[in-house]
DNA sequence: CGTTGACCTGGAGTGCACTCCAGGTGCCAA
DNA sequence: TTGGCACCTGGAGTGCACTCCAGGTCAACG
């Protein structure tokens, strides 16, 4: 079980130091583990949380339901298994119609750009 | 040849009629047509651009960038075709990196998914 | 004739998710 | 010992894309 700098860990997640800290302060993160010198130390289990976090974040939840998220897990225990996994269920099915419709408008960019290949004066 | 009033326009094309004044007023459509009391009346071209406008929009194009394409629209003629294709076709591939990335994170919350099914108490 | 309802204007306000800042600490390398 | 760097804090500021508001016009309906 090894530590991480902030540094690393926004190299690593692809989060920025200030959003690192601002997730700290919304309680998106638990409270992140300091050295001698008040300096964060992000653990493994950080890094992984972090990981899932971004997952949610790219793929378009809010930071609301994030914090929703966030909170049973880290107040709920096994209790809320169905709930969390209910709430990423209907994340996923989101992410589904989203992609769809990205398609489906993807297709019309394309039959615009067809259009203009075509009439190229 | 047929004209729309502002409500039509806004249940045709999804956008609220706050967002077709907006993009209005910023240049995104061209200036849109009056009857005598000085309301809109949209043209068949002009839900025809706030289609496109709307593919646009939600495949994230920033606003920004739809006011050059916009722009060379109205202001180019032919000679600006290649320009404006140049500008779909790299859209068009920040879609497929979009849709790719968030295919990705997908398949990592379907896992924690899966596992909670599997891990229900 | 009055009152809806859809529309008009310019400009202010909102929500989201960061991002930046000033002023400070701690530690290491030259 | 002095410079530089990575980090700390609370709080203010930013950018984007709308969205709302007050106060007004107009046409039609009962």
């Amino acid at each position: 079980m090894s530590l991480y700098s902030p540094g690393e860990t926004a190299e690593e997640t692809g989060f920025s130091l200030d959003t690192l800290r601002y997730y700290e302060k919304i309680g998106l993160l638990p409270r992140v583990h300091r050295n001698a010198s008040g300096q964060r130390r992000f653990s493994d289990s950080d890094l992984y949380w972090l990981a899932l976090l971004r997952c949610l974040r790219v793929t378009g939840m809010p930071i609301a339901e994030m914090l929703t998220f966030a909170e049973l897990t880290r107040d709920g225990g096994d209790d809320t298994f169905v709930e969390r996994m209910a709430l990423l269920k209907a994340h996923d099915r989101r992410i589904e119609s989203q992609i769809a419709e990205m398609r489906e408008k993807q297709r019309a960019i394309r039959e615009k750009i067809a259009w203009y290949e075509d009439n190229i004066p």
